[in-house]
RNA sequence: GGAUCUAUUGUCUAGUGGCUAGGACGCCACCCUUACAAGGUGGAGGCAGGAGUUCAAUUCUCCUUAGAUUCACCA
């Protein structure tokens, strides 16, 4: 026995301060190879910086995803983890004008973007002092940034790409379209919301000066009108079928039809169709052709199409029309209903439908190719795929790609200022069409002189949704490219599915016909402790800071991983964290235990150590199955499980005795327990590395003097199995115990216990564990 | 309304057509035992409800209930 080299009595957690230090100066270990014999290429997401607190669950989330670097790079791979921070669009536009009180619609463009800027730095650098906190084996060195002018140049060239393969197109139709960010947005783009409304009960009159009641929660539309719906299974409205009616304050004609969309138990079962309401006016007017009358204007202002109301804001006009129908007794009443609205994702503001000019990327036609590619793509877990197939089985529009905003990459257009038409310039330089002068002297077309620069941007998902080209270097280093893509694997959150993951498969598609990756990794939720979704509207997300400061990371990435299985919600509790905190302790007392005893090559083993070898070599196999399988939770458990009720609790208190060199036992029987111990330790390290990289690393360090992170999982070859006998042996340390327990005596005193026949082979040691006398 | 998933002790979870249903947190009792009292040993406590298949169901099937997610509809 000798001085144990652990000298403190429990894992401190500050030394992760110390073991960074030493990562920063060895950050080549993790560098990428890509000449070795097998690489794994990781899609990560880089994170989008909206406000502060930074998610917890984005914490947990990342801690994973070097998991899966870290336990592939074990199992033998070069691994390209790169790391990127997406900076572009409208929640970062958003938070900057409340966080600055700047509104974008008054400042100007230069400035609003510098400010943008300012707050990404500051976001950004938050983020990745977590990210290296928490320790994660990827590149910082070169992370890159989706508003850098090399990682524009490539999403506007990929536009450029398109536009020539025909795929882009402008029109003017109806879409979403949020008044607060002042810019259309996508399907994908669209949330929903509870909100309590007025239906209003309004009294129209028929030509014959019959009453007709029709509701609706949108009465400021009134002059929007274009046409009434009534079933024509309803008996009591289905007289007015074929009839006019008056439109109440505008006194416009307009006609009553049969339509199977208007369902009688709904309000008074006769709806009046505007443009637009909801998409379900935007699908009668386009059924039945009828013309629209263009009532909200982009500032969310009614429009001289209202008449009287011109000018007045949404929620105004509804007031005041409800009160001039009052005035003239039209209203029958008011039922306050819930009403389930679209709201815009960022502002959280209810969305108009506006018409607008807008471009848009072709993606029907791709569907069945998505559709296709979806089917053979490996994921995990298995039932995520189902979120993407519902998602692009619902897609029945085109893409909007532009927005009218600022802090995002530029289209790359110039327009005649004669003729209009549009000029693409070549692809590879980053293109400010705003601000840059054109690259075109003249018009094409008729030879004109004065081109002006497209003021649009793009949707932000136009750029993250190529990460993985950027990441394999398309256009940039076409060798790397040409090894690196499709790449391996696609890691991310499952509230994302049907933007970056579907984006991301349409958008390389087009581009290589390719999927950009064999499989994607798809993240459940972290929850809080009631169960529900964490949100800053409801108050109860939780900063990742100070959980790290005061649990530190290892214990923290490891409660991610033993919390849940792949892909369910979890939910986060600081009980449970302390729960993970006390394994932390036992590992770093079991290696403070074993490092007191010298480490001798093999010597002939006695049983007792086979028996636990052959335990360990089977936790090795169904963990790297696991890992194999990018699950963290069975190795988190099965690990935990064997090395504190097996390895602690049975065999260190087994041989004991013989490992301080007591007892009847040989030279050759104690250097047995020693090689044991350490080839037992020394591969739990390896094996739980990938999960909690610092302990791993200190203590392999100290012990061992060399990095556990650069070893590969190494079987026991040549093991006997009998692992059958495990759980004979718990089952007789326990009667034993009970048994002394029963009879009130101590466990060092000696008691008479009969050994059963299948344990003889571990004889000598049990004899001396329990004390037991003939 | 459609789809997917889930239901195991106070809480979180593992698991199986047949064993005493395993573990963690919490709880109770006893114990300083040359790694660890942030420990050890022991203990109390559980398969949502109903029906079916079967010699046997917590496990398989169906229904009910509850929850989660997602899509659609909503004047």
């Amino acid at each position: 026995m000798q001085e144990p080299k652990l000298k403190e009595n429990r894992w401190n957690h500050k030394l992760e301060k110390d073991i960074l230090e030493k990562w920063n100066e060895e950050s080549n270990i993790y560098k990428f190879d890509e000449n070795a014999d097998e690489i794994f290429i990781m899609d990560t997401p880089p994170p989008y910086p909206s406000g502060r607190p930074w998610h917890i669950g984005a914490a947990a989330h990342y801690s994973q995803i070097d998991m899966i670097a870290r336990s592939q790079r074990m199992m033998g791979k070069s691994v390209m983890f790169p790391i990127g921070i997406d900076r572009n669009g409208i929640g970062v536009e958003n938070y900057t004008e409340k966080k600055c009180g700047v509104s974008i619609h008054t400042t100007s463009r230069e400035n609003f973007l510098k400010l943008c800027k300012e707050t990404f730095n500051e976001l950004e650098d938050e983020m990745i002092t977590i990210m290296k906190h928490l320790g994660l084996s990827c590149d910082f060195k070169n992370y890159y940034r989706t508003d850098s002018d090399e990682y524009r140049a490539l999403t506007q060239s990929t536009f450029i790409n398109l536009w020539k393969n025909n795929l882009i197109y402008e029109d003017t139709r109806p879409n979403n379209f949020c008044v607060k960010c002042g810019t259309t947005i996508a399907d994908a783009e669209v949330l929903y919301d509870e909100i309590s409304t007025d239906l209003v009960y309004m009294k129209f009159k028929t030509e014959e000066d019959e009453n007709i009641i029709v509701a609706s929660t949108r009465p400021e539309l009134l002059g929007a009108c274009q046409i009434i719906i009534v079933n024509p299974k309803d008996k009591k409205n289905s007289k007015f079928i074929g009839k006019n009616v008056i439109i109440p304050l505008f006194n416009r004609k307009v006609k009553v039809i049969s339509h199977p969309q208007a369902k009688i138990e709904f309000g008074s079962g006769v709806a009046m169709i505007c443009s637009y309401g909801d998409f379900s006016d935007v699908r009668l007017f386009r059924e039945l052709k009828l013309k629209e009358i263009v009532m909200i204007d982009k500032r969310g202002k009614l429009t001289d199409k209202a008449c009287n109301y011109n000018g007045l804001s949404v929620k105004i006009a509804r007031e005041k029309i409800i009160e001039d129908l009052e005035k003239s007794e039209l209203i029958i009443k008011k039922e306050k209903i819930i009403h389930r609205t679209p709201i815009c994702e960022r502002s959280k503001n209810p969305i108009e439908i506006i018409p607008m000019k807008e471009y848009y990327l072709k993606q029907l036609n791709s569907i069945e190719k998505i559709r296709e590619a979806t089917n053979k793509l490996k994921m995990y877990p298995k039932n995520s795929k189902q979120i993407l197939l519902d998602w692009i089985n619902s897609i029945s529009i085109d893409w909007p790609i532009s927005r009218r905003r600022f802090y995002a990459t530029e289209i790359p257009i110039w327009y005649c200022k004669k003729c209009n038409e549009p000029h693409i310039p070549k692809p590879g330089k980053y293109y400010r069409p705003w601000k840059d002068n054109s690259p075109f002297e003249k018009c094409n077309k008729c030879n004109s002189n004065e081109l002006i620069g497209e003021t649009r941007t793009f949707d932000t998902w136009m750029d993250s949704s190529i990460s993985a080209l950027a990441i394999s270097k398309l256009r940039n280093n076409e060798k790397l490219f040409e090894k690196t893509y499709p790449t391996s694997i696609r890691t991310q959150g499952k509230d994302i599915i049907r933007t970056w993951l579907y984006y991301s498969m349409l958008r390389c598609e087009q581009i290589t016909k390719k999927i950009p990756w064999d499989s994607a990794w798809i993240m459940g939720y972290v929850v809080d402790e009631k169960g529900k979704k964490m949100s800053k509207s409801k108050g109860n997300v939780v900063d990742p800071i100070p959980i790290l400061d005061n649990y530190g990371s290892d214990n923290f990435r490891f409660w991610s991983a033993a919390e849940a299985g792949l892909g369910s919600d979890f939910r986060f509790s600081e009980d449970k964290l302390r729960g993970s905190s006390k394994f932390m302790t036992k590992l770093w007392n079991i290696a403070r235990f074993v490092s007191s005893f010298p480490q001798p090559s093999k010597p002939n083993l006695t049983n007792t150590d086979k028996w636990i070898l052959n335990s360990l070599e089977k936790l090795i196999l169904v963990s790297k199955e696991a890992y194999k399988e990018y699950n963290f939770f069975i190795p988190a458990n099965k690990i935990r499980e064997f090395v504190w009720n097996i390895f602690a609790d049975h065999y260190i208190e087994m041989i004991k005795t013989r490992a301080y060199g007591e007892g009847n036992f040989n030279k050759e029987e104690i250097e047995s327990a020693h090689y044991t111990l350490h080839e037992v330790l020394r591969k739990i390290l390896q094996l739980i590395a990938p999960i909690t990289p610092f302990i791993t690393d200190y203590v392999y360090r100290n012990l061992y003097e060399s990095k556990v992170h650069n070893s590969k999982f190494e079987n026991i070859i040549n093991i006997e199995d009998v692992s059958d006998i495990t759980n004979n042996i718990i089952e007789f340390n326990s009667n034993v115990w009970n048994e002394k327990k029963s009879k009130g005596i101590s466990l060092r005193d000696e008691i008479s216990f009969q050994i059963p026949e299948n344990l003889k082979s571990y004889e000598k040691d049990l004899i001396i564990m329990h004390k037991l006398i003939k």
